[in-house]
DNA sequence: GTAGACATTCACGTTGACGTGAGAGTCCAC
DNA sequence: GTGGACTCTCACGTCAACGTGAATGTCTAC
């Protein structure tokens, strides 16, 4: 099939698809006209690659991995057993960035505590203002 | 103070400086000769840009609520009542960040898990591994 | 009066997954 | 044979907080 066809049957944008090719995450053949021509399996490809996307993994940790990679229907199954290290190592990034916005939360949270309690109570000392003249 | 003494005594480079200024957080005098004048304040003022930063804020937000919020020394206080809005929708921008973190890592860990069963075990159960659609 | 530290204003580079035309060629039904 | 849908390859724009020169002007200690 052509790139418009692929693009209905998954949802992507033609131009995700070819910035997919780009990445080499795709491989689709090519007609003498340039066309490319994508297979059958590449639908099921391009859902994987969402799926990999959406667990954070860059588009060139994604061209490391897929070919590793089996779907049985339902899941994503990493055939290589290094694979983990990799996948783990990605994990452990995304924990930091978790934990980075739960410490960025607590940080603002602090903020708001702090206007409810001026809220309730009359201000201690208003002075000190560095902030600019706006 | 000059613009490198300020950068000395705040840790932060010239550059962010100059860049705190272009997006309005900072608001320094200037000499005849052109060069910055900042005043003893500022070296808290940037301080406190700082934790607004690590808060996640955008300059943009932080240049909105820094003029209306008071430094006890201890603690950044919003001052006026409608900040705590802002504050809010800030908070809930970063709730769902860190959500949306959270369901990629759960993703990845439904992959790893795959790949350890998958090396455990001969005969894959692929329902077993079913992610919940989401 | 001069070396050299310090300052200034541009202005492009960084990061990643695309969006959005521009200009041109290809395919197919009618 | 033609018109319109489809596709191609560039290539710049997006977002944000700066990094990093380049070319130039200012301040100050000696």
């Amino acid at each position: 099939m052509r790139i418009g066809e692929l693009a209905r049957r998954t949802g992507i944008s033609e131009r995700a698809l070819r910035y997919y090719e780009e990445q080499q995450l795709l491989r689709p053949e090519r007609r003498r006209s340039g066309y490319r021509e994508y297979a059958e399996g590449d639908v099921r490809t391009v859902r994987n690659i969402r799926t990999l996307l959406a667990a954070g993994l860059s588009t060139y940790t994604i061209a490391e991995v897929l070919p590793c990679m089996t779907d049985d229907g339902d899941a994503l199954v990493p055939a290589c057993p290094e694979l983990t290290t990799v996948l783990s190592q990605d994990r452990d990034r995304l924990t930091t960035a978790i934990d980075d916005l739960l410490a960025a939360r607590d940080i603002l949270d602090a903020i708001i505590a702090a206007g409810r309690s001026e809220t309730a109570q009359p201000a201690s000392d208003p002075a000190l203002t560095a902030a600019p003249a706006g």
